[in-house]
DNA sequence: GCGACAGTTCCGGCGACGCCGAAACATCGA
DNA sequence: TCGATGTTTCGGCGTCGCCGGAACTGTCGC
């Protein structure tokens, strides 16, 4: 035999194996950069350690560097890699959803998180949920356009609609909810208003996002009817 | 430190990252069935390695294995598991995408071919493409849903519309053209059609699919505008 | 029942890969 | 220029998991 060649997946998912590249992912699934000690320490190895298994990463083309002074930022390359991630996610927790979302440790993220610079978690699918059954967003044929009423809901919050760099609205599927959130560039402009206005604020270690008062008090009646 | 805990999707990545079970997998992402000897020496491995392998993805809920008779026949466990080799293709394909496909040996597995029973290559790319411009389909909150015109022509194709087990029509990333083409019941439906007519003839060791020259007379015309 | 075939289990060997310690290299602040 | 901090290179060790040989269980055909 020996005539079948291995498919090309198997490569990237030996990258996606190993815990530490894994947890280094994890980490850059927020959708910020950073730099190759904080993900040394967040995955829990020595520097020497992170080094290499970047490298492997960026020789792979997953993750993107950028140096600066003696700081070297890394960031997911693109879009694709998230939804690869993303994907492996949806199946990795398929089995148990609800037994391991209930644990404490989890609800914050269950609660709120990012996924690739976009609100996701029950926040964010409550986000979308809001957006369609008001009218602001209209399904068409590559994902979301904004309304009437929506470019108008984006104006009394003071965004701008974002204008290139890649889609602007679409669905993506939330592995905690099992329901579809909003991704897009305008899904990330969101999420960095959120920010900047604190209503969200991020976590050190992981990916979850906690709700502030002034959070609680602007977001959560937004969100829900 | 050591607070980390591995994410979830590692452990489903290792599992995919094996040579011999991303073949296995990579022959079960057709659609089909097929028994373990038959998964072995497509993978180019001894029976006993095969068991062991089958066993670990079974375990994981990978694919499901249903007994009959002497033999054991796999599949995966779900399209979820498709959706996520998808992913994990659509990455590593990004590189080289127009230098890999140019090899001679790729060219009919870029023609046509199975995904998880529907059709994928060019020919589902511009099956999608013909029955959005002829009017066939038209988009909806989740996915498609045939117009009045489709149904004549599903009609006229001697198909009935598929009933039950999940979602109808959606939009499904293909990895060799970078669009997208057509995905659900109803593309399963239509392939099996084709199949049964002998239009297109499946592979032995692959999933590449074979125009005939009855395809060629009924599905060209059909699919080219 | 008896051989042939499909699939399974146990076990020993071996190869691959990630980790760390030590030391070098690069950059920043003073 | 000098020390401090961030990142890289190298060598050696430990571990994990895949593979194939041999032997066993269950099923089919006669």
């Amino acid at each position: 035999m020996g005539h079948a060649p291995e498919p090309r997946f198997a490569r990237v998912a030996a990258l996606l194996a190993d815990p530490t590249r894994a947890r280094m992912l994890a980490l850059l699934l927020a959708g910020e950069s950073r730099t190759a000690g904080e993900l040394a320490r967040g995955a829990g190895v020595t520097p020497q350690a992170a080094t290499s298994q970047l490298a492997q990463l960026e020789d792979a083309g997953l993750i993107r560097a950028r140096k600066q002074g003696r700081h070297k930022y890394f960031a997911l390359a693109d879009v694709e890699v998230a939804h690869a991630l993303e994907a492996l996610s949806l199946v990795a927790e398929r089995d148990d959803v609800t037994a391991r979302w209930r644990r404490p440790a989890y609800q914050p993220l269950k609660r709120a998180r990012r996924c690739y610079g976009h609100l996701a978690g029950e926040l964010g699918v409550a986000q979308l949920k809001m957006l369609l059954a008001q009218g602001h967003l209209r399904e068409s044929a590559e994902g979301f356009v904004p309304t009437a009423s929506g470019a108008d809901w984006l104006r009394q919050l003071g965004l701008p609609l974002p204008t290139g760099g890649g889609r602007l609205a679409y669905r993506c599927m939330d592995w905690s909810e099992r329901q579809d959130h909003l991704a897009g560039t305008l899904a990330t402009a969101l999420l960095d208003h959120y920010l900047q206005r604190d209503w969200l604020r991020p976590g050190q270690e992981d990916r979850a996002l906690r709700v502030t008062p002034a959070g609680e008090a602007r977001l959560l009646p937004m969100l829900e009817p």
